[in-house]
DNA sequence: TCTGGGGTCCTAGGACCC
DNA sequence: TCTGGGGTCCTAGGACCC
């Protein structure tokens, strides 16, 4: 019994998923912009080309935008997770067990496929993706997690792969090893890639050739894992179910800088009780609440960096109490004669919700904040997010996100037509 | 003017206990 | 001469991923 993992990942997937709903972009240059029109997180393959970095703040770029007529687009969540969802959905068709690896990739046990020709299987899959979705993907095929990443990149590369690639043969697993450099392989990451050079180590096949005592001691038990992998020694299995998260967090940069308190309160509630309907959502509930403040690194202005944490006397989902501790946590934070240029909640020490400890001193009636969160959440997820919040929420959001270049909600817009339609 | 928003895991070292 | 030692918990920091 032999391991076989299959690696999709769709190519450019936010700009892909701008194409899908309109076909005109089709050969032309796409970027979309990371939340508050800040930094360019995706590229089509003719923005690339027009030597466009991942990363890059939106404003650098502008001169080269402008030139080639690029077209750009703010992100739009609600339509990308839509998408991912029907390429998930199709992908499940190819295999038992399936792994939703990110919004865009997906690892596919193929343990049982090793007598079948599995370049034209990874084929299918991949016509099957684009005829069902719109969506185009890239498949690398491979005995452990790590080498199907590693496939997958180089199926990219490569005009004769055309988007799929097999590495089962020692003697290919071997040259691929070699074309790849260090930096590029599943877990190591700048860093490493520096230190690593600094010993002589610059691509996949060196590192493979690594002694582990050497990997051990400078790069921990981790990098051990990722040198076996390319070994083509399983050290990681699929995942099926998500485990719950440990820690939650939700921050934003503002679309201006922010220096009243009240909006920071206003700001700052919501994160709070977007932290609070996550945690609802994995039937958890949190032990400790952090509030922290930032003020914009990239200006020559007074600096302020600066967090609060407040241990819960008894663990909850609550947005009421949440609210309540996330604004005494602001509170304590808040200096005036700043600006502000981002904020966030985490919540942490999370557990189950069912194994919550009361205390003797509570005085919350716990049963009817439950009962008022399930009537929250069944209104908000039917009619739409936020459509019912906390007057400590604000109605008019001065600090909200840019995003003017937004396109519509194609796969989710019926929803809002029915909203409109029973109203 | 304008610089993302989430997460995970591991290790070292200090505090504390017996 | 000998200058404890092992276990556990916590935190900060460093690395990585998309």
């Amino acid at each position: 019994m032999t391991s076989l993992f299959a690696l999709v990942d769709c190519n450019n997937f936010y700009a892909s998923c701008e194409r899908v709903f309109n076909p005109k972009l089709e050969g032309q240059p796409i970027v979309v912009l990371s939340n508050n029109d800040g930094c360019i997180i995706a590229r089509s393959n003719e923005a690339k080309a027009l030597g466009i970095p991942m990363g890059e703040p939106a404003f650098k770029a502008k001169d080269v935008i402008e030139q080639h007529g690029v077209h750009v687009f703010s992100s739009n969540y609600t339509l990308y997770g839509d998408m991912s969802a029907r390429v998930m959905q199709t992908l499940a068709q190819f295999t038992p067990n399936l792994e939703v690896y990110s919004i865009d990739e997906a690892f596919l046990d193929l343990g049982n496929f090793y007598g079948r020709d599995l370049n034209q299987y990874a084929q299918e899959m991949r016509e099957t993706v684009r005829a069902w979705t719109g969506i185009p993907v890239s498949v690398g095929v491979a005995p452990t997690k790590t080498l199907a990443k590693l496939a997958n990149r180089l199926s990219k590369k490569s005009k004769k792969a055309a988007g799929v690639l097999v590495l089962t043969d020692e003697r290919h697993i071997e040259e691929a090893l070699r074309r790849t450099e260090v930096g590029d392989v599943w877990g190591i990451g700048r860093r490493y890639a520096q230190k690593l050079a600094g010993f002589g180590i610059h691509t996949a096949l060196d590192l493979r050739n690594a002694p582990d005592t050497f990997i051990k001691k400078h790069m921990t038990v981790v990098g051990l894992r990722t040198v076996r992998e390319l070994r083509g020694e399983p050290c990681q299995d699929l995942e099926l179910e998500a485990p719950n998260k440990q820690n939650i967090c939700t921050s934003r940069s503002f679309g201006r800088p922010i220096t009243g308190l009240s909006e920071l309160q206003e700001a700052t509630a919501n994160y709070a009780s977007r932290c609070a309907a996550k945690l609802r959502r994995q039937k958890s509930c949190t032990g400790a609440i952090t509030v922290f403040l930032q003020t914009n690194q990239f200006r020559d202005e007074p600096q302020y960096f600066n967090s609060k944490t407040i241990a819960l006397p008894t663990a909850t989902n609550s947005t009421l109490e949440l609210l309540h501790y996330a604004n005494l946590a602001l509170l304590a934070l808040y200096r005036e004669g700043y600006r502000y240029k981002k904020s966030g909640v985490i919540v942490s020490e999370l557990r189950p919700q069912n194994q919550v400890q009361a205390s003797l001193l509570d005085t919350i009636d716990r049963d009817k904040h439950q009962r008022l969160m399930q009537a929250l959440d069944k209104l908000n997820s039917s009619w739409g997010r936020d459509k019912v919040t906390c007057a400590s929420q604000g109605t008019t959001r001065p600090w909200q996100l840019k995003c003017e270049k937004k396109s519509p909600c194609y796969t989710t817009k019926f929803k809002e037509l029915l909203r409109v339609g029973v109203r």
